[in-house]
DNA sequence: CGTTCCTTTGAAAAGCATCAAGAACCGTGG
DNA sequence: CCACGGTTCTTGATGCTTTTCAAAGGAACG
């Protein structure tokens, strides 16, 4: 299982880096996972003994609210990782759900303190990977938490425009997904979409696929460059 | 500067565990640093070259909008650590600025990094720092981030009164600062807190002191234990 | 081809922001 | 100790935004 040197996602993955010596360290198969739209790879308090790489796709990472509904807190895209917790605590701390296809490689806990240990350049790339999180989840708070719905719904889609480079189809997610992920009622998310497309900023090829103006969703957004 | 062994604060901070042995290490001064009500700690985009355990007081995260305007993404209590980025990456990510009075432990990274290497029990606590920070970070985005008004300051006063143990006087933020962190006009938090007032579930016995009725105030918030 | 789920839309009500002004508080200097 | 000016907090009125409740249209799937 250990074809990790030749990873097409490597340059962005956990195991940047790292050396044939080190490569030399994993003695635990990497297995890789796949799960289909609306699947859920893991929930928390699942008990956490392996962490995830998201090779492609898309990864949602919810909370439940007391009153039954789920918040989503974060997004993980190809190259970020998942279940770090699995490092520090014996269960995991979200429930991860994947909103595309998904495929991702799944690393045992043992591998990575192994290497955590004894190779620097992945000792590094753990710190690295939270610091990541970290951001992710400022980014997150900033950007989808902050403002009117428009605003919100304008910076979704260009934060998952980001993933499809620009200008061709972009994954939508349902509406009950986007009410989640910015804290507005399915009801708010479908209406402001659909004035979107009215005013020609936005087109839906299918249910699930949509392009759009990017300058002037841009502007809606109120300018700010990406740190995610 | 090596009073560290015996800090008041050590149980719940980054030093937690250390043996003897450990300290003998560390060979750097851990400064202590006082910063007043209103002060900045630092700016994102400072030079980092040290991280923070807090020993008393209150601290806000906060991210500069496009706007100008300021949100909070996150507050940190004695015994949090600030600025692990640190150790990643050469500046700070966020603004530190007091909204007490506050005490600090500064630790050059290069101690932390050396303790990192060298001494196993410290490196799990960095680990384990990352994580509270993340999921600081997730209880933020869906308490502070979700809900009406009047849950979200419900839920920022049970918050502070963590910290204070209950039925004494609490510190109180003044309106601007709630109304950055719970994504409000300083208008509504101001409304709000007067109506809470009226309503005899929270009295202010000075400007940025109060204390409430928890249980009443629970109720408002919608029942959910702190996960912080 | 009908059922089911998701999305869209409408109308009314509630919530919140905005603008504007007055009141309370704070520190300062007389 | 009090008066003053600046800041922060409170309050009101208004209008936009969002939620809520309800129902109808569409797409997907067996």
């Amino acid at each position: 299982m250990l074809r990790c040197k030749s990873c097409g996602v490597r340059q962005l993955a956990l195991f940047t880096d790292l050396t044939d010596e080190d490569f030399k360290l994993v003695h635990q198969p990497v297995d890789e996972v796949r799960v289909a739209q609306g699947d859920v790879l893991y929930h928390a308090d699942d008990r956490a003994d392996c962490l995830f790489t998201l090779r492609s796709g898309l990864i949602k990472m919810t909370h439940y609210l007391i009153d039954g509904s789920q918040r989503v807190v974060r997004l993980v895209r190809p190259g970020g990782t998942l279940g770090l917790e699995a490092l520090v605590a014996g269960q995991f701390a979200h429930n991860a759900e994947a909103l595309q296809d998904s495929v991702l490689c799944r690393i045992p806990v043992s591998v990575v303190e192994k290497l955590d240990r004894e190779s620097p350049r992945l000792h590094k790339q753990v710190l690295t990977r939270w610091h990541q999180t970290v951001m992710d989840a400022d980014y997150w708070l900033t950007q989808m938490c902050t403002g009117s719905a428009r605003e919100r719904v304008a910076r979704l889609c260009l934060f998952l425009a980001e993933d499809d480079e620009g200008l061709a189809a972009c994954h939508l997610p349902g509406r009950e997904d986007i009410g989640a992920m910015l804290g507005i009622t399915t009801e708010t998310a479908s209406r402001v979409i659909a004035d979107f497309r009215r005013q020609g900023l936005l087109t839906t090829h299918s249910r699930r696929e949509f392009s759009m103006n990017i300058d002037s969703m841009r502007n809606l957004a109120g300018i700010e460059d990406c740190a995610a």
